[in-house]
DNA sequence: ATCGCTATGCGGGCTAGCGTACAGTTGCGC
DNA sequence: GCGCAACTGTACGCTAGCCCGCATAGCGAT
């Protein structure tokens, strides 16, 4: 699972660091500095990257995997409230200036990522260039992704929220399944594993998705998005305005 | 109501700039460049600072008010996800990159607040000194705020978010009493009017506030801690944890 | 002092989502 | 190909908070 760290530019790497969106839009110089820094890790579904309080060690830029942003309460029922794919990066809180975070870090779809050390990527941010005006519009997009996750919570149905929640994996992903099951659903969305059994029969009986134990598939991803709230495309807006397009974009400065 | 921008160190002006802790956190030299861009202004209650999608031109550092930011939906009902006094500012998308943000901000508390221009924040935040710093660390303190609020929204009674709220509320005030109708309240929490009167009938049977039309008294602070939930102690931890602890720290570079 | 606007109080019916309990079923591991 | 753990389906009562409507009361302006 070596990636090819020394070659920088090698478009056919299924899984090289230009997978994620952030890397790939840096220029030439400034994708070199941080290369040599970036370490590929495989996430395994359900691995716990950052635990609430604790020191964060590493900055992920995932390729293929998708992580999830959560709060658990002291009840023990959690909520997610951002999810970063490969158009983004975890570990905002490293060049924030704050080291650690109050919140918990999960994988949510097993894949790929290049992490970098704590110092290594506060450093390349310090240097003030692309890298530091990418990261911090994609912080404000998080942020954005947050808040609305905040006004979603208050205002709408779990059916809505579980069309939305569908969505923006979705877009995170090549595939049009994702692995997961209701119960580790019903923790991302803090409800009921029930309340998910409901929202997905209704769905599936609509001809939107078909699951089967672990497995959820995408039939018709117009019909969701009729069925999906404001909300998601307030944060995909947000996203495709703040972010790279995920375009090749190595040696366009911005 | 013209505050003494021309003397940068006097300490008997009741409002001026070191009112705002992250002001007020500024070496010398910092500040004095700033404080040049600084212009006064008197917000009133109700007052709408950032519209929607509207472009943003000012930052404001709150001394004396108290702002809201939140997020109106579709429906026309909305939902704060966090708020701004003087520990901190407004209109972090300025040097996040964004000049936009897709939420607005009102005047939640009438008072006095000093706006300094995009382009003159922008220019103080990249020339990479104290300013950065302690503006990254606030806005990963509003992130976390925003974060919690998510999970808050989520989980807990319209009872408990009612204590968080006016205690956030109370910690950026000097008096122990706000100038707030229910049904404002109502709106900041996202919930019915219905739902404010009930919850704050109960803090008020319970003796541990009072209030008449249009103003609410706190009365035992300690006993709206009993009632409030974890929230309201994580963000005040990650608030303590970030940001400068409002002691004059003119000269103190850190 | 009175009027009128607006804030607050209250009640009744309703629904979404919770807690709990249990039954059915699928697919992985041996 | 068997067993079993884990995932999914269903049901029932319960409560918080919603929507709606209307009654009362405080406060400011004339």
């Amino acid at each position: 699972m070596k990636a090819p760290l020394f070659s920088t530019q090698n478009s056919s790497a299924q899984n090289g660091p230009n997978q994620n969106y952030l890397l790939a839009a840096l220029p030439r110089n400034e994708f070199d500095a941080i290369a040599a820094r970036l370490e590929p890790v495989t996430l395994a579904l359900g691995q716990m990257l950052y635990e609430p309080g604790g020191q964060l060690r590493y900055a992920y830029f995932p390729t293929s995997a998708i992580l999830s942003l959560h709060y658990v309460m002291e009840s023990g029922s959690s909520a997610e409230f951002a999810g970063v794919g490969n158009e983004g990066m975890l570990g905002v809180a490293l060049f924030m200036g704050g080291d650690t975070t109050s919140s918990s870090a999960v994988v949510q779809t097993g894949g790929q990522a290049y992490r970098v050390e704590r110092r290594a990527l506060k450093e390349a941010f310090d240097k003030a260039g692309i890298l530091q005006q990418l990261l911090l519009r994609y912080a404000q997009a998080l942020f954005t992704q947050t808040a609305q996750t905040a006004a979603c919570n208050r205002h709408h149905s779990v059916d809505q929220q579980l069309c939305r929640w569908l969505l923006l994996t979705l877009d995170r992903l090549p595939a049009q399944e994702l692995i997961m099951t209701q119960e580790l659903v019903a923790s991302m969305l803090g409800v009921r594993r029930e309340g998910i059994t409901e929202a997905a029969g209704k769905l599936q009986r609509a001809g939107l998705i078909s699951y089967r134990r672990g497995h959820i598939s995408v039939l018709a991803r117009t019909g969701l998005e009729a069925h999906v709230c404001e909300c998601y495309a307030v944060v995909k807006k947000e996203f495709d305005r703040l972010l790279p397009d995920g375009r090749y974009q190595q040696g366009a400065a911005g």
